[in-house]
DNA sequence: TCTGGGGTCCTCGTGCGA
DNA sequence: TCTGTCGCACGAGGACCC
């Protein structure tokens, strides 16, 4: 085992909801909860405060405005968040360029392998200042775990939360993590939790004690072993850079069960649109597709179909997603429809060779569609209301898809929509963020990152001088390089 | 007014060819 | 020719993570 502590790992606090706050001054020191606002929305972060109501990740969003009447809630702003989240990377990459991230606001880090740290001084020092340089950076700050290994590091930061730095010295591994509850693991969730429990095992010292052998017969080979030599400290796993994505998918939550099924091949076709749109947008194509369907009762199914070469052909997805469905019973209702790729292959001159042998072999269909390997990533299709279309709602997948439950309503100009969150511009009083909306009024607050706390009025949502606007950076230092 | 979205990894059953 | 077995690919489901 490594004997320095030179692995770090990095976790953001309260990320999104920190953003938040760091971009709404009038937020910063209230509860803050960011997720879906749809009636089946649930939390995705809540800010320390909102924490202090008992709300976290996960919570189905009414339980959560229950619990917390007061609090602002707002929807995930996903390009921000990516933004700052590419600053904090950067930071991180400048300590070495063994950095494996695992989300928007985690990472971690080889601090050997990067030269910059190679014992427990120099690696608390380096920990110490990337806190800081965090802060100064983006306004925000992070926990720090630093230890021989992965899973420690990981361990570590969780104990040092929120906006600490905690060393675990080598030697004293087994010690630490003895009276912790099994769940403090990586891979022990609820179930495999109350497995264990059941069994009398709650902490990770008896973990260690009951042996491999009987951790093997209660949750199977792998996962007994891995989890025998995570309690006693053991975990070798390297810090990997660059790790290569094995599938593509989207999927929705409908507000109401589709019981329709016309309705439900409609909305699998535009999954599987969609589906297309970010396979082609990572580079890749793919030879297995998986539909998902999640059913009125929560029990979910998938089909999935696996192709004789890769595709990143729009309309093979949705022929294949299609003949999945039917095998599907949807009587009852499905609340939630999915498609993806998996099986996933770099786009390359022999898939698109592929492509074109399949496409002469069905020549006998007639059509000359020639466009087909060659297609644009545009969108030479109507690709329903998607993700470019609601400038209002960056990163909003339901609230911006809205379904409409039938096709191409002509009808009168639709009303503009504010997502509570969005940022605006007003003609007269410049950039704010919409605090809510609603019979046909919307209300904006303005101030922006560096201001104090901001004024509050109300528009109409069809006002002309309110346009939705880019998010402005956190920390002031360059607003003259934006865009 | 219960339970999102986008992933990874593992296990188990089955069918098939060597 | 029959049977067992091994490895592999595939399909489905489930646990877990952020």
């Amino acid at each position: 085992m490594r004997a320095a502590p030179t692995i770090l790992h990095l976790d953001m606090d309260a990320f999104y909801a920190s953003v938040e706050q760091a971009s709404k001054p009038s937020l910063r020191g209230k509860a803050v909860i960011v997720g879906g606002l749809g009636p089946r929305g649930v939390v995705a972060t809540a800010s320390y405060e909102a924490r202090r109501f008992g709300v976290h990740s996960a919570m189905p969003m009414a339980q959560a405005r229950r619990l917390c009447p007061n609090g602002a809630y707002l929807i995930p702003r996903f390009r921000l968040y990516q933004a700052v989240s590419e600053v904090v990377m950067g930071l991180l990459r400048e300590l070495s360029p063994l950095v494996e991230p695992l989300s928007l606001d985690e990472a971690f880090v080889d601090l050997e392998a990067g030269g910059t740290a190679f014992d427990s001084k120099s690696a608390r020092e380096t920990g110490e200042r990337l806190r800081a340089d965090i802060r100064a950076a983006t306004g925000l700050s992070g926990s720090v775990g630093l230890a021989g290994s992965k899973m420690l590091a990981k361990v570590a930061s969780e104990e040092a939360k929120p906006a600490g730095l905690l060393l675990i010295e080598p030697g004293t591994e087994r010690e630490l993590l003895a009276p912790m509850s099994v769940r403090t693991l990586p891979g022990v969730g609820p179930v495999t939790g109350e497995h264990l429990r059941r069994a009398g095992i709650t902490t990770v010292g008896e973990l260690a004690e009951a042996g491999e052998d009987e951790l093997v017969r209660m949750v199977g080979r792998s996962h007994g072993v891995g989890l025998y030599r995570m309690a006693l400290g053991l975990d070798d796993r390297p810090v990997v850079a660059e790790r290569d994505a094995k599938s593509v998918s989207v999927e929705d939550t409908f507000d109401v069960d589709l019981h329709d099924r016309v309705r439900i091949r409609t909305e699998v076709q535009r999954l599987a649109d969609r589906c297309v749109q970010r396979l082609r947008g990572s580079g890749h194509s793919g030879r297995t597709i998986v539909l998902k369907v999640r059913r009125y009762d929560f029990s979910t199914l998938t089909r999935s179909e696996t192709l004789r070469g890769p595709t990143d052909d729009p309309a093979v997805v949705r022929e294949a997603a299609a003949r999945l469905l039917e095998g599907v019973d949807t009587t009852g209702g499905v609340r939630l429809l999915g498609v993806g790729v998996t099986g996933l292959a770099d786009y390359t001159q022999e898939d698109l060779f592929a492509q074109s042998m399949a496409a002469e072999a069905e020549a006998a269909a007639g059509a000359a569609a020639e466009g087909a390997a060659a297609e644009p990533h545009g969108a030479p299709e109507p690709t329903g209301p998607g993700v470019a279309a609601g400038p209002a709602v960056p990163g909003g997948p339901a609230e911006a898809a809205e379904p409409a439950g039938s096709t191409g309503e002509p009808g009168p100009a639709p009303e503009r929509r504010w997502a509570a969150g969005s940022d605006v511009l007003h003609a007269v009083y410049g950039p704010g963020w919409v605090q809510g909306s609603g019979v046909g009024r919307v209300t904006v607050r303005f101030e922006q990152p560096g201001s104090a706390p901001g004024r509050v009025r109300t528009f109409r949502v069809e006002d002309p001088e309110l346009e939705p606007s880019d998010p402005l950076p956190l920390v002031g230092q360059d607003a003259a390089d934006t865009p």
